[in-house]
DNA sequence: ATCGTAGCCTGGAGGC
DNA sequence: TGCCTCCAGGCTACGA
């Protein structure tokens, strides 16, 4: 389930596709590319010939500058992983995956040295389109206009600790459902969430308004340390799910504290960690270290 | 405007 | 063994 920390991995190994030149492009799951809106076909001839850029990354999106000798209009090749999406880079000889959405071969650098890479995603919430730049509503930061409500996420330093707080807390809402909220602050999801709420000792329901600056703070600083983490890990894997770009999984899954780790002891008290329905999945919570608050929102 | 929910999607797990 | 249901959950669209 890719949150911050396994996008990021992911944006670092496509870091090495900087200054080629895509070749060929076969869309083989339209669906794959429905938010490009002017379709498939559109979507590969945009994308025929143009040299890549340096990958990006704000929250759970990737994307990739596009430009060639002639051009240079700014558009960006965006991809968002999704719940199963995967970015490989492999040699074009290598056997299709079985569920292969899309492949961009790359011209080759020298003889014999021929690269995919490939957009593979078994349950299709991902995908990828072109797209323009605009300035961010957040911080003004050019970044792709689909993701331009995005809030910032907590690694970049444009991130405003106190605008964070002021918008949290003006919420009406719990604060996990807060934290969720990519216009936000943006990267965090369910396993991450649940992390840095045990961490920080906040219950998922905590009503926003009633959160105090130093509980914020308290948060905010147990987000950026369960982000960082993770990434030192390079990520969690529950399963084949989540690789990086060479198809290797992460580590972090040993070092969660509480997720999918129903009655199995806290870390913290040794009381046995409750998994709890919360917005049609699950929220993880130590009873003890994160009690329900008396006036609960969900 | 803000908040909350349904629906998208597939494969693995577990029950019968 | 095989069928069925449930579950995973990021994001958007939509209704209240």
């Amino acid at each position: 389930m890719p949150e911050l920390p396994e996008v990021e991995v992911v944006r670092r190994g496509l870091e090495r596709l900087a200054g080629q030149t895509v070749s060929t492009v076969e869309v083989l799951t339209a669906r794959s590319v429905r938010r490009h809106l002017a379709g498939p076909t559109d979507f590969a001839a945009r994308l025929a010939g143009r040299r890549l850029g340096g990958a990006r990354r704000r929250g759970k999106y990737l994307w990739l500058p596009l430009d060639d000798d002639r051009i240079d209009d700014g558009d960006v090749l965006l991809g968002h992983l999704g719940m199963s999406g995967q970015f490989l880079v492999v040699g074009s000889q290598a056997p299709l995956e079985s569920h292969l959405r899309v492949r961009l071969g790359l011209e080759p650098i020298r003889t014999g040295l021929e690269l995919d890479l490939r957009f593979v995603d078994q349950r299709t919430f991902g995908g990828l389109a072109i797209t323009t730049v605009t300035p961010s509503a957040h911080d003004g930061t050019v970044v792709p206009a689909p993701i331009a409500h995005l809030g910032v996420d907590p690694l970049e330093p444009t991130f405003d600790s106190e605008r964070f707080s002021d918008r949290l807390r003006h919420r009406r809402t719990g604060v996990k459902r807060a934290l969720l909220d990519q216009t936000l602050v943006s990267g965090v999801g369910n396993i991450y969430a649940d992390e840095a709420l045990w961490q920080a000792r906040l219950h998922y329901a905590r009503p926003t308004e009633t959160l105090r600056r130093a509980e914020v703070g308290r948060l905010l600083a147990a987000v950026r340390s369960v982000l960082q983490d993770a990434l030192g890990q390079g990520g969690t894997s529950f399963d084949a799910l989540y690789v990086d770009v060479d198809g290797q999984a992460g580590y972090f899954e040993r070092a969660l504290a509480v997720y999918g780790r129903e009655d199995q002891p806290c870390p913290r008290c040794g009381t046995p960690i409750r998994r709890h329905p919360f917005m049609n999945r699950s929220s993880y919570v130590c009873p003890r270290c994160q009690p329900r608050p008396r006036r609960a929102r969900w």
